[in-house]
DNA sequence: CACTGCATCAGAT
DNA sequence: TGATGCAGTG
């Protein structure tokens, strides 16, 4: 399922929010997600045979909450099996079947807690338990398909159709059918991460600057998926590299097989070929043509009809009766539902709404039909300690009280971590503003964050960015919540972080008529909502709304920013071309071949940190920058250390991309020396527009004038397909060009209007 | 040293 | 399921 390994791997541009950020939206749901976690709660009752419903009001619970927080579900469930996995679903049904056997057999034993856990992995999906749920869709006029073949297509497919704003999904396959936006994680409490395409560059783990949706798609072949198993000892981090490397995965594979330390089937270059025409064109159901095309429309070269292993044609009148749910989209044979009147049956199939003379039976012939109840469905949200939706507090969704008090240490902490998006900047407030501490870790302990090389974005959550010098080629400069004066109190703060942050308190929410219990100081109010994050916030529209350069500068005079410098030796340690090979520091191209000329780290941070006495006089990073740059990476950083530094200007470069920047970034950091010290965060006045959840924030300089990123850019960057790390000789050009690009780009944009940067803070997501 | 892959464990559902 | 630890490998 999915491409395991790759939401690890883009770890660092997974943002935590909630889903009442996406109020007024409508959001793709992966149907057979919810459906099979429903069925989990019912496996040993779907083994025996018995009847059971539990599995729909799974799902039905899930759409009222999102109904709860004004999101609209658009569900959509998997039709037919692919033939590319029709081998691999063969060998799942066969394996189903042993461990519904061994987990009956269990059951008899008196063993009803190993029998359920062995019953889970025998879940099976039917159409009819999507039917079952069809049912319950069309009673609360939620708009669902059943997708010809796979899901995660067509949700991109509606994605792309603009029919849904995001896709509400578990499987990381989407981000490789070009998902623009995926919402992951979703618990019973409205949190989740969302993942953004267009952040993809700002990925730390390993840069994705300037890639395709192709060489992503490549690289996600490479490495193995459903359409193609993996290579032996070929993860996800080699495929990059070689793709970064050889461009293409014909070479690729060429140059796997010369290695000899992989086996590759001698058919595997055309097995590649077939996985991706899979990705590109299998079929999807076009809900305002009523019919299927094909997911990537064909160009006049591409014959599908020589592709049998994306999927036959579907007739329309068949498709849409498909995709209403009325067919098996298997075997084609019409869903009997069980104690359905054939009126009724009738009906469904036109109207969809309406009311219904009684609960539509489930069942089939494939499946005995369970025993309906005939209580509402609410009836059983009632029940056992579960409470609908819309009766429940307001404040449970948004606050997990013990979550939400350890992690804002009682209302007293801000609680959202953004990551670093360049593009969305706006403002930050000075140190002293700050409401309190933003972290509750202890200044120094590094302790847990030496554990391991490669932190763990929840660590560095944890730390409140307080991470730097977890390692020690890492010298990182954090933005920090310390505010001057106050890194006592950060130090003395002892409550231990949550594993998952959370966007902001209900109280701000506006639609609670209650304040959390957990935020109960209104005079705190004003201050905290300074601080933090509003749910209501779109990340998004803050993104559409880049702010140039220049109107960065002036609302960055204006307003009050901290940032913290760091004082490294870092600047010492020259660029070489052992980076290249170094995964970890994904940005080493840029500097050594892109830029015209590599200066010296120091100097190159220096431009990026803002020194006191510029405080209030605006840096210009757009006017200086495009005489010097080499960029390096400048770095504020979120360390909680709070030594002062040395206060310099931060000009931003202009000749790197935002992007670009980031990766050089994670460069630089990554050479950083084990403790690296930093210079005192310095407040700026803080400006009145706007929220400022995060405008105390100190702000990473280098951010600071960033071009907006957008598709746009995105796609020239595709073109020369130029990366920053593992610099290929033959490649150099190409990524020059990208650099100029960016630059373009970047005089562009400038101009429009500012963003409130302060909402977001920055992690030093660099770190490792 | 970095990556892969496996085993284990804790937390969440 | 994700985080973590460990071992094998090149």
């Amino acid at each position: 399922m999915g491409i395991s390994g790759l939401l690890p791997l883009l770890k660092s541009i997974q943002k935590p929010t909630e889903l009442k950020k996406f109020k007024g939206e409508t959001l793709g749901v992966d149907g057979y997600g919810w459906l099979h976690r429903g069925a989990i709660s019912c496996a040993i009752e779907l083994a025996e045979g018995k009847p059971t419903r539990k599995y729909v009001y799974y799902v039905m619970n899930r759409v009222r909450m999102m109904q709860h927080f004004g999101v609209n579900p658009y569900i959509v469930f998997d039709g037919d099996f692919l033939p590319s996995k029709a081998g691999e679903e063969a060998s799942r049904a066969k394996r189903r079947e042993e461990s519904k056997a061994s987990g009956l057999a269990l059951l008899k034993a008196g063993k009803p807690s190993l029998a359920h856990r062995e019953l889970q992995k025998a879940i099976d999906i039917t159409p009819e338990m999507a039917r079952a749920v069809i049912e319950e869709l069309k009673k609360v006029d939620v708009p669902y398909i059943v997708a010809p073949y796979e899901a995660d297509p067509q949700l991109v497919y509606l994605e792309r159709q603009g029919i849904i704003n995001g896709i509400l999904s578990e499987d990381s396959d989407l981000l490789v059918f070009g998902a623009k936006r995926l919402i992951t994680k979703l618990d019973q409490h409205g949190a989740c991460v969302e993942i953004n395409r267009r952040d993809f560059g700002a990925c730390r783990e390993i840069t994705l600057t300037g890639w395709s949706d192709e060489q992503f798609r490549h690289m996600a072949i490479l490495h193995g998926c459903d359409y193609l198993g993996g290579i032996k000892a070929l993860g996800l981090k080699t495929a990059y590299r070689m793709l970064r490397k050889h461009k293409t995965p014909e070479k690729v594979v060429k140059m796997l097989q010369f290695d000899g330390k992989y086996r590759i089937p001698p058919d595997y270059l055309q097995l590649f070929h077939q996985a991706e025409l899979t990705f590109l064109y299998q079929r999807v159901y076009c809900p305002k043509a009523k019919a299927l095309v094909f997911f990537t429309p064909p160009s006049s070269d591409i014959d599908t009809s020589a592709m049998p292993f994306i999927g036959g044609p579907v007739e329309p009148e068949m498709a849409r009766r498909i995709a209403d749910g009325c067919v098996n989209p298997m075997t084609k044979a019409e869903i009997v539902v069980a104690v359905q009147s054939p009126d009724a049956r009738k009906r469904r199939a036109s109207s969809i709404v309406g009311p219904r003379p009684q609960a539509p039976r489930l069942g089939s012939q494939t499946r005995p039909a369970p025993q309906p109840p005939a209580k509402p469905i609410d009836s059983y949200f009632n029940g056992h300690s579960r409470i609908p939706l819309g009766n429940m507090d307001t404040n449970c969704f948004s606050t997990d009280t013990q979550r939400t008090a350890s992690l804002t240490n009682n209302g007293q902490r801000p609680i959202v971590f953004p990551l670093p998006r360049p593009y969305i900047e706006d403002e930050a407030l000075p140190p002293s503003q700050l409401p309190r501490p933003y972290t509750n870790q202890p200044v120094n302990s590094r302790s847990q964050v030496l554990r391991r090389r490669t932190e763990p974005i929840s660590n560095l959550l944890l730390n409140d960015g307080a991470t730097l010098g977890s390692t020690s080629r890492r010298e990182t400069v954090n933005i920090g919540r310390v505010a001057e004066g106050q890194p006592s109190t950060r130090l003395t703060a002892t409550a231990r972080p949550p594993k998952k942050t959370r966007l902001c308190d209900d109280a701000e929410a506006g639609d609670d008529k209650e304040r959390s219990k957990f935020f109960p100081a209104p005079k705190k109010e004003a201050k905290r909502r300074n601080s933090y994050l509003m749910s209501d916030d779109s990340v998004e529209e803050a993104m559409k709304e880049l702010p140039d350069i220049d109107s960065w500068h002036s609302a960055k005079s204006d307003k009050g920013i901290m940032v913290f410098k760091e004082s490294s030796d870092k600047d010492n340690r020259a660029i070489s071309k052992d980076d290249e090979k170094d995964m970890r520091n994904t940005a080493s191209a840029p500097i050594t071949g892109k830029l015209p000329s590599a200066t010296p780290l120091r100097s190159a941070i220096s431009r990026f940190t803002f020194n006191q006495s510029q405080q209030s006089s605006r840096p210009t990073p757009a006017s200086t920058a495009s005489a010097s740059s080499t960029d390096s990476t400048p770095m504020s950083s979120m360390t909680s250390s709070t030594m002062p530094s040395t206060n310099r200007s931060t000009p931003a470069t202009p000749l790197m991309t935002p992007l670009q920047r980031i990766g050089s970034q994670a460069l630089n950091r990554a050479k950083g020396p084990a403790t690296p010290s930093f210079t005192a965060p310095r407040q700026v006045k803080r400006s009145s527009k706007g929220r400022k959840s995060l405008d105390n924030l100190p702000v990473n300089a280098s951010f600071v004038p960033l071009p907006p990123v957008d598709l746009e850019e995105v796609e020239s960057l595709h073109q020369t397909g130029g990366s920053e790390d593992m610099i290929i000789p033959d490649s150099e050009n190409e990524e020059a060009d990208n650099d100029l690009v960016g630059q373009e780009n970047m005089g562009k944009v400038a101009g429009r209007r500012t963003v409130d940067l302060s909402r977001f803070l920055y992690l030093d997501i660099f770190a490792q």
